[in-house]
DNA sequence: AAATTTCATGCAAACGATTGCATTTTGATA
DNA sequence: TATCAAAATGCAATCGTTTGCATGAAATTT
């Protein structure tokens, strides 16, 4: 059964040809004549003649690969990342290489050398919350392999990202929280030295200054993750001057405020709205639906491939660093009146 | 800064040496004297060199890559399958390249040649729930490289598995209804050519009629969707004898039943239980809390690459195919009794 | 001192495809 | 018929590494 690939020098040997003529035959090269071409074309297809992809790797010193650096990809916003990226990649044939930093700096220094060594093409990657310096991005510059941040980008290195509107995003959705009648307003966010999370409180700030409320730190505290929710929540539940609305940086927090309001016999959204980040499953499940941003995560990722992908190909052309926005959109359920 | 990956070549020439003599160096051959394999590791360690995978892909045609062909990559189970792969092929340096088949028999086949032309050392596969026939798999058997199904096999072909206690992590579940007091228990399946369904709904019936609980097919409608939920749920909890608890095969349907079967104005789990199955971030967000067959799909992916590449080091010695069960685990939240 | 063994190193082919530069064949022109 | 241009094909090097075999030098044995 072990029905070695077809090579070139295979189809030479038995059109009594030279291998140049054979690779010149396939791709139609003007010196070649007709009646060749045919004879060879049709040897070639009748035995399923395939390139060589290593062969050609080691020519061009490339893959036709391309490498993704995610934090983790246990989670709603990555995986369709992920989903869409693949999908787009398909289109012109490249593979993906993937690799998680598991938001770990090191971890994320070691991918970095695994891409290289694996000679990608070009490198599609979101930064880890633990990443400070940006050395092992540059690294992968010098090595003249493009490279697309998306979602969590990093400022030190100018290349072109794909970036979710997360100012507008969450302006919106507190805006409307506002709209709804919440006047205190709390923010769980994230790490600050994270671009997202700038954002969204900036919007968030915005939104309250627009309509004439007052920001007040003590209503946002960092809290993205269910671990630093525990206390945090509580603690904001029992302030006398209890917040009547809570924004939280992603759905998995956003669920756990409902359980935790509710268990406090507080009612959603009547004394508490609540509103989550993303859009994932989770905010189908919980009672009530979870109102939050969808941060279209599939059109990020095919969105960064295809941008990814014309650079490769030469085809943008934009000589600087070509930043794209992805629009949210909130999605309206029953945590917010 | 276009500072070009150093080749044996390169230690070569600047040793006054032969390619051969450099390769023999680096990887301690006995024929070359302590004296030059000493210069030569020093001269390659100071000027970082790393044999280019490309090269030595064309030799052996392989690239220490190993490939995974997966239904769909935005589900809690299969991202977490992805995660433990990653972690396993990481420790001996093999790059994943991630093929999703989004449940399409004919983007299955596509993904196979994908593949087989990306010259993978192996592969890991689930099949899609469309997947009738298996000749592309076969076909990667045929160029003798080495496959594993992980989680969905396919019966049709003789290959080494890791598997879920589908059975017992279902019987289990379902006997913990009966304790709790349940008698008419639904099962919400998935199409019966799947084995991993076929087990679960053994492992259902075998808990009832070990319980003395006769087995009624009217309860037994495949639901694997919300999209198909919406009408089948209805229909059970209008009927007469309206069942007393739900086993849904997988979280989202679960959660799905919980949000319906409250807003019919039944209690869970007094009137009914639910139960679903992966212990997704889903069932710590419904209320109440999903009892759920927790599936440990990391372990599933570690194990399913470990076996992997004890097969590629020839580690694996067991001539026959070696089936890994992964065992479940029931959690018992506040949806059941 | 000659013959033989051991040790260290280099040559060259191979993996599969591409490509600049011959070389051969054909046909047209002088 | 000799000359030349055009058309079609082949040669050989290249990418970076590995490896069987040959070569050379030094050390050992007769």
């Amino acid at each position: 059964m072990e029905k070695r690939q077809i090579t070139l020098k295979d189809i030479a040997r038995a059109l009594s040809l030279s291998t140049s003529t054979v690779s010149r035959s396939l791709k139609d090269h003007p010196d070649i004549s007709r009646e060749t071409k045919d004879r060879v074309r049709k040897f070639a297809d009748e035995h399923r003649y395939k390139p060589n992809a290593l062969a050609l790797g080691l020519r061009t010193n490339k893959n036709k690969t391309i490498g993704v650096i995610i934090p983790e990809i246990v989670h709603y916003f990555f995986s369709s990342v992920l989903s869409g990226m693949q999908e787009e990649a398909e289109k012109e044939d490249y593979s993906l290489i993937i690799c998680q930093s598991n938001e770990d700096y090191n971890r994320e220094i070691k991918v970095t050398r695994t891409l290289l060594s694996a000679h990608v093409c070009g490198v599609l990657a979101s930064v880890s919350k633990t990443t400070t310096t940006f050395d092992h991005y540059q690294e992968i510059l010098d090595n003249e392999i493009p490279l697309v941040f998306f979602d969590r980008i990093c400022t030190g290195i100018n290349t072109d990202r794909v970036v979710v509107d997360d100012y507008t995003g969450t302006f919106n959705a507190v805006n409307h929280l506002i709209q709804t009648g919440c006047k205190r307003i709390a923010f769980l966010g994230a790490p600050t030295h994270l671009t997202i999370s700038n954002n969204r409180r900036m919007g968030y700030e915005d939104a309250l200054r627009k309509n004439g409320i007052q920001v007040e730190p003590s209503l946002m505290p960092i809290c993205d993750t269910i671990l630093l929710a525990g206390e945090i929540v509580h603690r904001l539940l029992n302030l006398t001057d209890r917040p009547d609305a809570i924004f939280a940086i992603n759905d998995e927090v956003a669920a756990y405020c409902i359980r935790k309001i509710k268990a406090s016999g507080f009612r959603i959204p009547e004394d508490i709205s609540v509103c989550g980040f993303s859009n994932s499953y989770i905010s189908e499940a919980t009672d009530p639906g979870l109102t939050t941003v969808d941060q279209h995560g599939f059109e990020v990722g095919t969105t960064a491939m295809r941008l990814l992908i014309d650079r490769l190909n030469g085809e943008e052309k934009k000589e600087g660093c070509v930043s794209k926005i992805i629009k949210t959109r909130l999605v309206v359920r029953e945590s917010t009146k």
